[in-house]
DNA sequence: AGTTTATGTGAAGAATTTATGAAGATTATT
DNA sequence: AATAATCTTCATAAATTCTTCACATAAACT
């Protein structure tokens, strides 16, 4: 599931933003300052950034100068101010991808930041990926051949090509393949990768499409 | 030099843009119907459309639609209406980039059409740093290449460039490394930024980024 | 210069994490 | 209920990573 922070200090806007979001299957994190954000943003996943630029602690300019020395993730700004030169300056100077001015059209936000998301992978055209999801028939395609995958399995893949080239906690996968909570080891997935390995190397011998991060996770590379 | 093609059918408009654009050093081309728009895209190498919604020969929904069936470039709507649903269709349905609202602003127009065509480039480094960080893979990025780090090198490494020009004691970065208390020698750091060094070496090998303060830690130069 | 102290360097082995294969437990199917 | 398929656990192997150590090198001090 992808993550989109939000900075944000008007509690009401915020709320809204996130029931909209929720909604739409986004995982949301809100703060009201700048500082607790840029420190969720150093050391969490996060795949999309809502920023006001009017906070209290810091001005949501600096938050943005500060975030781009490090961070790539798509940004997107809230603006009360329907000043032109506000716009410009955010988009153009500071890497703000895009920005929505108050009040706030819910559907709006929505669309941007799948826009946004959209945009940030560069294999939006579904043509060139060596792997599709057969949804209604719970299949994986991959070099145009039907996967045998067991449900567990389809699962974990789907979610590993609907979010490429990013890394996903043991943890992460637990949260997929159950949909209640289940109170079973982590290393259970590597059982399961190890066992989707084994089935992608039948049709591909020598490519390593998942790949394994020590101590963190796994990803799959597209 | 990057190439714009404008699909509008007010003249005006359209020169307004182009002058705007050509001051900015980008090359434009211009049409005022969707046939011919569509002929040109297909035989020529255009890095960014400009698209006006309402044209007479065909909606600029259609053309949309259309262009996005063979090509991924950003595409920018302009549109007369301020009609909040039109620019959720274009934007989420069809997979247009972004939209502007007639008035035209330039300076509006020449900063989406910057920022789009930064986006398409996810992997630049964000500012005047070398160094960035790609949380989704917990890799750094080093002059756009992905170092090959281990968890305890990439947890030093990414804090010495959160937070560049000022040195960290051992004590610190020993508390960056484990979560928990580990009680052993500060020394084990000097092997760590060894073997960091000698992974940046690799990629420049005349420069040195970390700097070591005598008596007090490491800093990392930008 | 010579001494002291701190850091660089390479390598060894200790510790940790993941891979692997198989067996046991669970769930679904016939 | 029996069978088959799937999921989890376990034991062990393999791979990687972390720490320590011994010695080399460099800086600071007398």
């Amino acid at each position: 599931m992808q993550q989109i922070l939000i900075v944000e200090d008007d509690k009401t806007i915020a709320e809204s933003i996130i029931f909209i979001l929720e909604q739409d299957s986004f995982s949301c994190k809100w703060f009201d300052n700048g500082k607790d954000s840029i420190e969720y943003l150093d050391n969490n996943n996060v795949d999309l950034m809502l920023l006001d630029i009017g906070l209290p602690d810091m001005s949501g300019f600096d938050i943005l100068r500060k975030v781009r020395k490090t961070h790539t993730l798509p940004i997107i700004i809230i603006s009360a101010r329907d000043d032109e030169s506000d716009q410009v300056l955010g988009l153009e100077g500071l890497g703000a991808n895009a920005y929505v001015t108050k009040p706030l059209s819910p559907r709006l936000v929505v669309a941007h930041v799948r826009s946004q998301l959209r945009n940030n992978r560069p294999n939006a055209a579904p043509g060139d990926s060596k792997f599709s999801i057969n949804q209604a028939m719970q299949r994986v395609v991959f070099n145009e051949i039907e996967l045998t995958l067991t449900p567990i399995e389809f699962k974990i893949l789907s979610h590993l090509i609907k979010n490429p080239n990013r890394v996903h906690s043991r943890e992460d996968l637990m949260n997929i393949m159950w949909d209640s909570p289940h109170g079973s080891d982590t290393k259970t997935i590597n059982t399961h990768i190890k066992s989707i390995r084994k089935t992608l190397k039948k049709i591909d011998d020598k490519a390593e499409y998942i790949e394994t991060h020590r101590g963190i996770g796994y990803s799959l590379i597209e």
